[in-house]
This record gives structure tokens, C-alpha cells and sequence, in this order.
DNA sequence: GTCTATATGGCGATAGAC
DNA sequence: GTCTATCGCCATATAGAC
């Protein structure tokens, strides 16, 4: 064997990326700095940027391998309904505060001028916004898609903010009404 | 009459609010620099703090502020169901994309650690659930409450990364479910 | 009331030693 | 692969002249 450096290239990456991904969650992007990122791993902020070449490319890079294990959450569970995968997707997500943060923070942060994740949010919508369609009165299923991601990330805001705000709860309860009004 | 200064200091004060409430919305808070702010009205950085102590002060003002005329629009239907109410706000909003992506900008912002809007957001959506209180079947007053406004959030959320996603026609067909879901 | 000047510190990124 | 050093810039806030 020849001797090798203290951590693998693939292992300190990722430990940047889950580090990088906590920090945005706490305090935005605007408001992370390199060093900071650094720091929390015992790096200096150049050991960061000798991983990735920008702060820009590790957000990018960090939303986009977040979305590697959402995409595999959602695809395994193709055979039930849409429906029962949401209401099963924010059980989940109730009991993970800060992923939910990190989504809810760089989403709302995303619409800003200039930002580097504008594109990656518009694409993810238009992606789930195809995944959740769902049949109701009154609605087209692309609206009523619309309508059940924004409920859940209404209740996820409101939740951060003041947890007493079940999610869980008033999901079922808005689901529960949705499958009592599908249209035949 | 004796001699006054250019710009009445209550006129400045005005300037500098709606100024800066424009440049949260488009940067964020932390995007945003007082120098910023101070620009787009002719003045300097200094000349902001002459008036605003600090640049917390002035992000906590804006809001304050900006709640105020927001209570009359709600105040002033009060005699209306509270959906009807929302709906018009929804129609109202829709016209408003800089107020829309202000509020959706910063509430969000106000999650992480250590922001000045915490517990301004806390606050006002207590409130508004508060006022928001809707009978339906399967859910507390309470919690149709909390799903309206988070129904309201997450469509102005897809709707500023998204302009084809129509809010309001949406939230009409929303407020048209829970009329046919209504408890005796 | 608004300015210039300045203190103080943080930021992202580059260059190059080891 | 990680470090020290450094560049150039921007930030908030204070002090004081006019």
C-alpha cells in the first residue's frame, strides 16, 4: 500500500458539502462565509476553495446532491399515490428541522436578483410540479400539484417559525379533503 | 416662518423606509448594504444612519411599518368572510410582485440564526392565524387557518420563480373546496 | 441635515511555500 | 492537500467639519 493522505478527496468533499449545507440552512447563503464552512471541519477557507473553485459551485453543488436523495425518496414510492407520498414525504420532514430550513431558507433566498440558485429552484417546481399531479374538483391536476406544494412549504414556514404549528396534522387534514372531492 | 432644511425630516424618514423595503425585497436583508439603500435616493451611507440608528433598526421599521397598512386592508373587510377577504388579498398581491417578494424574501431570511425579524414574523403569523380562522370539515378553525395562509405563502412562493402559475385562480379553486367542505 | 474621513473588520479569491 | 500571506473590495458604524 502507499501512503496516503490523511482523508480521501471524496470523503473531505463531502464532509465540506454536509457542512456547507448546515451553515445555509443556519444562516443563508449571503450570510455563510467560506471560512465559516471551513471552520466547522478544522479546514482553513482555502482548503475549501481547493475543492471547489467558488463559493457559487458549492452551493450549486450541494442542492444538487440533496436532490439525488429527494428524487430517490420520491421515485421509490411510484406505485402508491401521490398523495399518500407527500403526506408521507412531510411526516419525514417533520422529523428533520434542518433540511427543511436549508429548502425553505435558499428557496425564498433564491428569487432574489442575481442568485446563483435561481435556476436550480425554478427547474426542481416545474420537476415536482409534474410529479404531484393530482385529480380535484374544480382544479386542473397541474394546479392542484401547485396547491399541494405550496401547503407544504406554507406549513413548513410556518413551522420553523413556531413548532406548537403541526405540519403533519393539517397536511392529513388538507389531503383527507382533497381525496373526498377527486373527480370521477 | 423660519428657514428650513431641504427635505422635511418626516419626508426622508418616508424615502428612506420605501427605499430600502425595495432593496430587501430585490437582496435580501443581509444582500443589502446601507450604502445601497442611501444610492438610490441621493444620499450617503451616513445620511441613512442619521435617521436610523442602525441598519437592524431600519429592517425593523420597515416592517412595522408596512404591517400597518396591511391591518387596514384586512381591518376594513371585516364584516366579509374571512376567504372572501383572502382571496381579494391574493388578487391584490398579484398586482404587487416587489411587496410579494419582500415579505417572502425576508420571512424566510427571519428563520435563521440570529435574525432581527424573528420574532416580528412569529408574531404576525400568529396573529394572522388568529384572524384567518375558517370552519371545515376534518380540521380545528385553528389549523384551516394556518393552511390558508401557508396555501397563500407557497403559491406566492412558485409564482415569483414562476409568473405561469397563476395564484389566484388557484386559490380560488382552493377557497371553492373548502366552501363545499364547511361543517354545519 | 448631510457631508468627508476614518476605524475596524469580514469577504472571496489568487499565488506560492511545504 | 493544506497551509500562510496577501490583494482588493465592501461592510457597519463613529467622529467631527460645515
Amino acid at each position: 500500500m502507499p501512503p496516503r493522505k490523511r482523508a480521501h478527496p471524496a470523503e473531505r468533499r463531502a464532509e465540506i458539502l454536509a457542512a456547507a449545507l448546515d451553515l445555509f440552512a443556519e444562516r443563508g447563503y449571503r450570510g455563510t462565509s467560506l471560512a465559516a464552512v471551513a471552520d466547522r471541519i478544522g479546514l482553513t477557507q482555502q482548503g475549501v476553495l481547493h475543492y471547489f473553485p467558488s463559493k457559487d459551485a458549492l452551493l450549486t453543488e450541494v442542492l444538487r446532491r440533496r436532490d439525488e436523495i429527494d428524487e430517490q425518496t420520491f421515485a421509490g414510492a411510484a406505485r402508491e399515490d401521490a398523495l399518500a407520498t407527500m403526506e408521507r414525504l412531510v411526516a419525514y420532514n417533520a422529523t428533520r428541522p434542518g433540511l427543511v430550513q436549508s429548502f425553505t431558507v435558499l428557496s425564498a433566498d433564491s428569487v432574489t436578483e442575481d442568485h446563483p440558485a435561481k435556476e436550480f429552484f425554478v427547474e426542481r417546481y416545474r420537476r415536482m410540479r409534474e410529479m404531484a399531479t393530482v385529480p380535484a374538483a374544480g382544479l386542473t391536476a397541474e394546479q392542484t400539484a401547485a396547491l399541494l406544494i405550496a401547503v407544504m412549504d406554507g406549513l413548513q414556514l410556518q413551522w420553523l417559525l413556531d413548532p406548537s404549528v403541526d405540519m403533519v396534522e393539517i397536511f392529513h387534514g388538507f389531503a383527507a379533503l382533497l381525496r373526498n372531492n377527486q373527480n370521477p
